[in-house]
RNA sequence: GGCAUCAUGGCCGAGUGGCUAGGCACAGCUCUGCAAAAGCUGCUACAGCGGUUCGAAUCCGCUUGAUGCCUCCA
């Protein structure tokens, strides 16, 4: 049984700025492309979060049993500073100031980029292709446009002829721009003499003596232009036409409007069905910059070792936070948000971890199919995670109510609520289970049941003074007990 | 300046032309030797001003504000 013959999703398009229902090119297949970072420093949260999203996506995907290819690239190379004639290759600039090779910039914030995305438990991607890596296809690619009249070369440089494009093709149609209005608005750079007009873009650049990323080409050594690498390895390992394409708003104009242009001018076909775009992570309500300070990174948010927030949060807790807004909308990430997520997610694992120990009924008082169902149509719904997780929390409601005896469930349905949770929290939200799992923290728990049972005994005995003693000075040391009928349990904050 | 997106209760955040989002916080209750934890119950908003409509927070217009892009950015 295929689950996803059963289940209808809509996708926001941004070519047309409303939820379509999403259908494969290929039945049971899909295409997915993301652009992936630029490797010139640490990974960016606001990446972390675009990158999640697109990961919940797969996810999603995978869990309906499509067979997905996600590629997603690393940019390597090509990355210009600004697009003016002078302008540096981020890595090289990078490079150069470290007085380091490009190459082993490239390595240590790629290894970062891997680092820090396997801490969030993120699924790796089908393929991860770098720009070096397809130098020779996106010298064939600029080729093609050149061939087909829409590139012209000037001082070993290749630029993308956007006005004579416009006059065949329709340059603008997914930023919803005018060509009109940009010949307007665009201010004078220096250093462009080269461009026929300001909006061309560079296919190809002539490298600079002094610049080392260089490589052979038929119009000079030199480097090619940023929006080039991902429209060759899209158009490569997805084909000329596939079925979504995604990545930060910000890319949204100029970058994937030239990848449209590119696709189009080369083969004379738009590349993708769906454009997805994910929405920007703002700080305490202002956007993160480094020039204001006002930025943190992945590490310093895990760790706790940093001058905003007033604790180290956990992957899941930050996972859980972005998976509580949608994707679409702008999230404002605070201390006072991630508190009352970490909560909420802690409950929402407690219910997890109490269905295990429930036990089956003769009849079920909730209709678990029906709340099945509901929790797909919230992903249905655009990937609409924050439904899905209000879902979820009425299941806790259930999990209470089952565990406090005044609900029942047979045995098949309390299966599937068992078995829903799982693939719903773990499988597709990409959380992670908290628990006690290494050696030193199963000896701290030992210790911990010590006391616990000698503070019993202090309690048959009425020996409160003492019972207090135990509890509250335990509580000083962040150890947390907890009564209940079944006895008492411990939790370190 | 241009283009685009958005403005929801104490806070964070979904959504819909008429009927409960959800989380956190808060209040009451249950439990408890007292607490804490946990559970249950309650809390009803949609920037401002016009318009369309039997009815709009939801559609349209204007105003105000925020954010993104227009120069590198997920």
């Amino acid at each position: 049984m295929s689950l996803h013959k059963e289940q209808q999703i809509k996708i926001y398009n941004t070519l047309s700025g409303k939820k379509e229902t999403f259908t494969p090119i290929e039945p049971g297949h899909i295409g997915m492309y993301v652009c992936g970072p630029t490797v010139y420093s640490n990974v960016h949260l606001g990446n972390v979060r675009t990158f999640m999203s697109f990961d919940m996506v797969f996810r999603y995907f995978k869990h309906l049993g499509y067979k997905v290819r996600y590629v997603r690239n690393i940019t390597d190379a090509g990355h210009l500073e600004n697009d003016a004639d002078a302008g540096e290759d981020k890595i090289t600039k990078k490079a150069r100031l470290e007085s380091i090779e490009p190459m082993e910039v490239v390595q240590r914030y790629t290894v970062d980029f891997h680092n820090t995305l396997n801490t969030f438990n993120f699924l790796p991607p089908s393929i991860e292709p770098t720009a070096t890596g397809h130098i020779i296809e996106q010298i064939e690619l600029v080729k093609k446009i050149i061939a087909n009249g829409f590139g012209y070369e000037v001082n070993g440089s290749v630029y993308f002829d956007v006005h004579k494009f416009n006059e065949s093709y329709t340059y603008g149609i997914l930023s919803k721009r005018k060509l009109e209005d940009l010949i307007h608005n665009t201010r004078a750079l220096d250093g462009q003499s080269d461009k026929k007009n300001p909006q061309d873009f560079a296919l190809w650049k002539k490298a600079e003596p002094q610049h080392i990323m260089r490589w052979p080409s038929p119009w000079s050594d030199g480097f090619p232009g940023w929006h080039l690498e991902c429209t060759t390895m899209s158009t490569k390992y997805l084909g000329e036409h596939f079925d979504i394409h995604g990545g930060g708003m910000d890319l949204k104009f100029p970058h994937h409007e030239c990848e449209i242009a590119q696709n189009e001018a080369a083969v004379g076909r738009s590349p993708v069905n769906f454009w997805m775009h994910a929405n920007m992570l703002e700080l305490n309500g202002q956007r993160m910059s480094k020039t204001t300070g006002n930025i943190i990174n992945p590490a310093e948010l895990l760790s706790g070792k940093n001058d905003i927030m007033s604790k180290a949060y956990s992957p899941s807790v930050i996972r859980f936070f972005i998976a509580q807004s949608s994707y679409r909308s702008i999230l404002d990430l605070t201390n006072d948000g991630l508190l009352s997520s970490e909560k909420g997610f802690l409950r929402l694992m407690d219910a997890i971890n109490a269905l295990d120990e429930l036990k089956a009924g003769t009849a079920s008082t909730f209709d678990i199919a029906e709340w099945q169902q509901r929790c797909y149509d919230a992903m249905n719904d655009d990937f609409n995670s924050p439904i899905l997780i209000a879902n979820l929390f009425e299941a806790v409601k259930y999990i209470n109510q089952l565990k406090e005896g005044t609900a029942t469930l047979t045995a098949e349905d309390l299966e599937l609520l068992k078995s829903s949770m799982h693939s719903f929290c773990f499988d597709i939200l990409g959380l992670e289970n908290v628990g006690i799992t290494d050696s030193s923290s199963e000896k701290l728990a030992g210790a911990v049941e010590l006391l616990i049972e000698l503070r019993q005994q202090a309690r048959a005995n009425k020996d409160f003074a003492l019972s207090d003693k135990i509890r509250d000075q335990l509580a000083e040391k962040g150890i947390q007990l907890n009564d209940s009928k079944e006895g008492t349990t411990f939790d370190v904050k």
